[in-house]
DNA sequence: TTCAGGTTACGAATCCGGTCGTATATTGCT
DNA sequence: AGCAATATACGACCGGATTCGTAACCTGAA
């Protein structure tokens, strides 16, 4: 398994990172236009934003055509498993359990979730 | 119950917030020297830090002595509700079972573990 | 009293994320 | 060709976080 650099997308890149999850691909405007649904930023803001990510190297495009199509160079799993892991880290002492604990306990799911959990928790049990 | 404003802290406050919560309370060396096994930062900017937060009131302290003394003013609980909650919404769509299976799935808790997360599981389901 | 060591206060520099204005290019239409 | 619409590129600014240098202030020991 190759080592993955530390990538921590700032709370800006997230957001455009989940349209282009959603989506698979998508341009500025398009990105835009949805971002715009909660917030309100110039146009402008949008790209200079997935220009810098493009830099940095968190998304890819394809820039064969004026418009230039976007799509994102991470993984959402990966991403999720960065930032949950340094959460872990940081806030609850490196203990998986706790979070969870404070997940469940404040959000509780419904009926299917829970089975999903069972589940998971049930392999677990058995290593 | 009261509304709590949205505290924020950054991720240096955070490291800072960890070395009170852990030790109850603690003077700006002691916060400084702990930090300082995996950081290396002058003196002064650990204090900085922690006068501003606070004025923030992240902290409160007593400085009837002339060496002031730190103990965090926000619990330990809600910060990690707060920024969990937050996560769940921005990483997760919302969704706190997604969450769970990632954190269980990538860092495997123990029997132990296992068994208190099959109690509040259990817990969850009778309601 | 005097001084050395440790402590707080404070201002300034720097860095980074986010925001936007403006210039420049491309495209399609008339 | 000329124009309007739309895109990208780029530089500048703002605010907050972080860092640190320096001054001012105790306090205990010699």
């Amino acid at each position: 398994m190759a080592i993955s650099k530390p990538i921590k997308p700032t709370e800006s890149e997230l957001e455009i990172l989940r349209v282009l999850w959603d989506k698979g691909q998508a341009t500025v405007r398009e990105v835009h236009e949805i971002l715009g649904e909660y917030k309100d930023a110039g146009y402008t803001t949008t790209l200079k934003l997935m220009q810098i990510m493009f830099e940095k190297g968190i998304v890819k495009r394809d820039d064969s055509s004026k418009t230039h199509i976007y799509k994102a160079n991470i993984t959402r799993e990966n991403t999720q498993q960065q930032i949950v892991g340094k959460m872990i880290n940081s806030l609850f002492g490196g203990s998986s359990t706790q979070l969870v604990m404070q997940a469940l306990g404040n959000h509780a799911p419904n009926k299917e979730e829970l089975e999903e959990i069972q589940k998971l928790l049930d392999n677990l049990k058995k290593q």
